[in-house]
DNA sequence: CTTGAACCTCTAGTTGCTAGAGCTCCTATC
DNA sequence: GATAGGAGCTCTAGCAACTAGAGGTTCAAG
């Protein structure tokens, strides 16, 4: 059994996200020790991994908990996790493209600009209208 | 002048956003009519505009209260700003490089999906464990 | 047996808004 | 001029996914 500290180090999760995963139901509640202190087996350390890298992929917590409840049913059909994989691609694709065009208008407003004063600068006059933007980049970035 | 609604309806800024943005400082303090509504001039459109650009752009708040702060100053030196848009250039690019990484390990966990039960599932299994990743994907996303 | 690191709970802060309650005001129609 | 209802007002709370701090307890090394 691991104090919380040692789970902390043995996954890369802070000490408080272990807390709050608990205390949103990621986790199940921890065992205690006699003085009321968190004890965890083995099972804690992949589950909290799987979360982990699940979260180093993008995946909302509210994604890894259906993951997570998928993965203690192995007999059923993995077509559940599989749409939420492609719903997460899709995302990520999606974000590049806006992130793409992000770059391009800023790339342009700073190749334009001659580094003089204010009144002349390429930037603030780009940040001014839109009219000259090559994306219409509408949304949240 | 205009009621904060008209502004809402020319700018796209809904009209608790425009509240908000007063309520940090980034508009003035709007003028109020007999009944204490708000009531804008045509300054506050431009302004309006220019943060909502800015947003779409990927700006901070911070970031841009100080490209405001420097587009009132036009004899200034543009350096400050032209810092601000590059550094934000780096960020997309880094966030892009980051999410194209994602995009890849997605991608071949879903390819591989035989779409059989979750105890074969690819899905599952890549995001038990880090081992078979092409790319590192620690950080945020 | 003492010391100090690690643990506990609870609250509040972060970013950029959004939603709601409960009220007032403005304007259009009759 | 009365009235209906849409738009405005303030204030509080909530979202995601944590992070930081206060103030107190427990554990483990020496
Ligand atoms: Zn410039
Ligand atoms: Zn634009
Ligand atoms: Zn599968
Ligand atoms: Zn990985």
């Amino acid at each position: 059994m691991l104090s919380i500290g040692k789970l902390s180090a043995t996954t890369g999760v802070k000490v408080p996200t272990i807390r709050y995963y608990e205390e949103i139901g990621l986790l199940p509640e921890a065992e205690r020790s006699a003085g009321n202190q968190r004890l965890y087996a083995t099972k804690a350390q992949e589950r909290l991994a799987f979360i982990r890298h699940s979260r180093e992929l993008g995946f909302s917590l509210d994604d890894i908990r259906e993951l997570l409840s998928l993965s203690d049913r192995p007999d059923m059909s993995c077509a559940a996790a599989d749409v939420i994989a492609t719903r997460q691609l899709g995302f990520v694709k999606d974000r590049i493209t806006r992130l793409q065009a992000l770059q391009q208008e800023l790339e342009r407003m700073l190749t334009q600009c001659a580094q003089g004063t204010i009144s002349d600068c390429k930037v603030i006059e780009a940040l001014s209208n839109h009219e000259n933007c090559l994306h219409p980049h509408h949304g949240e970035v």
